[in-house]
DNA sequence: TTAGGTCTGTGATAAATGTTACTGTAGAAT
DNA sequence: ATTCTACAGTAACATTTATCACAGACCTAA
């Protein structure tokens, strides 16, 4: 375990990772699980060691803005920051795959700051990263329509699984962008006549996306 | 002096402030000063002191999407993020009226992180706030249409210069909130005829924004 | 006063997006 | 095989937002 930690999050000392071995809670969680609503109270901080997690944006009327993912090697920084002060967390979030997680009780992750260089760092660089992420969802919204948002969303989808299907439905996808199906599946279509990608029942297969 | 940066922030420790004022620099800008630019290096975090700074995200196209306000008390929570590593600015800073602001080399934000409970606290707070800002700037334009998006930019407006009064042409407003001038002449005519606003030259009177 | 600029209002039109309604297809369940 | 359900395609229409065109109001400078 001390290999597989060290190797997931390679900045961290030794010293670290020996007191996050013996402070922390290893659990799993199945794709689908909700592990966090939005105005939830956060009583732990959160490090993904294995799996995805989909962190969203929730509206009043029920929408799912999707946000960026979460992946090995990361940790959601809303609960790195809300912990401090045990402030109710304003996203919610996924597992879109199977995850094994560390959960780190909130005063370690304050005590931490001050003993661990690494953990400091890793704090800020995840604080730095997510904060660029959140911006670039900004820009997308704020400066592009809904077909370039479309085309960034599989984009973004295969760099998340490595992969160049997307397994989902039109509907969830337009669930994630915030808009509706109809718009997905002629946007899509328009795609598929450009060559960008080809369509199948619950699958789209990205062709042309070596931007 | 020392009483004034006290009365600014309450919080920090006195060792603190005379720390601050023993290696920060004190300076003044004029309204209109841009004083930080997309993709510029940052070599100073910066409290704010005195005056209104107004921080964007720039499209490519060249629009200028308001994200938030910063006030005296608050710091620039991108500059505090990207000086560990002296990145790139992802934002765009104009000041709105006179500031007075307290640069700090870079080195030692770090540095006080450490030393400074007081500052370690200031920062995390800044990030969390900020972040949250951000949060909601991602629900209006995710969620929320045009309108509505006026109404709260206006209320925002309001509340920072704590006037009832915007001094903005239309043209200024529809390029802080990324659309035109006339949907935005458009819709504030609307808002006149609900009895919201009272429409001047140069000048939107806000009445009933007692939200 | 006149000329030129900026600001505002508004109509006409275009484009993008949202909504409703209906169809067909594939796969699962019976 | 039949039924049921989720998914996808698409036409028609409504709404929102963007763009173009133009006119009048106000201000400033000559």
């Amino acid at each position: 375990m001390q290999q597989s930690l060290k190797t997931i999050f390679p900045n961290f000392s030794n010293e670290l990772i020996a007191t996050i071995e013996e402070n922390g809670s290893l659990q799993d969680f199945k794709a689908g699980t909700i592990l966090m609503r939005t105005g939830q109270y956060i009583k732990n901080t959160v490090l993904i060691i294995k799996g995805k997690i989909k962190i969203y944006r929730e509206g009043e009327d029920g929408g799912e803005f999707l946000m960026y993912y979460l992946q090995p090697g990361q940790a959601c920084a809303i609960s790195m920051i809300c912990t401090a002060k045990s402030e109710k967390s304003q996203i919610m979030a996924k597992v879109v795959e199977d995850v094994t997680v560390m959960m780190i009780p909130l005063q370690l992750m304050d005590k931490w700051m001050m003993e661990h260089r690494s953990w400091y760092e890793f704090v800020i660089e995840t604080y730095r990263s997510r904060f660029e992420e959140v911006l670039e969802v900004v820009d997308n919204i704020a400066f592009r329509s809904m077909d370039e948002r479309l085309e960034f969303y599989l984009k973004r989808h295969s760099d998340a699984c490595g992969c160049s299907e997307v397994n989902l439905s039109h509907q969830e996808i337009a669930t994630e962008l915030n808009t509706s199906r109809e718009v997905v599946s002629r946007l899509l279509k328009k795609m598929e006549q450009r060559g960008l990608v080809k369509l199948n029942r619950n699958q789209i297969e990205l062709l042309n996306f070596n931007h």
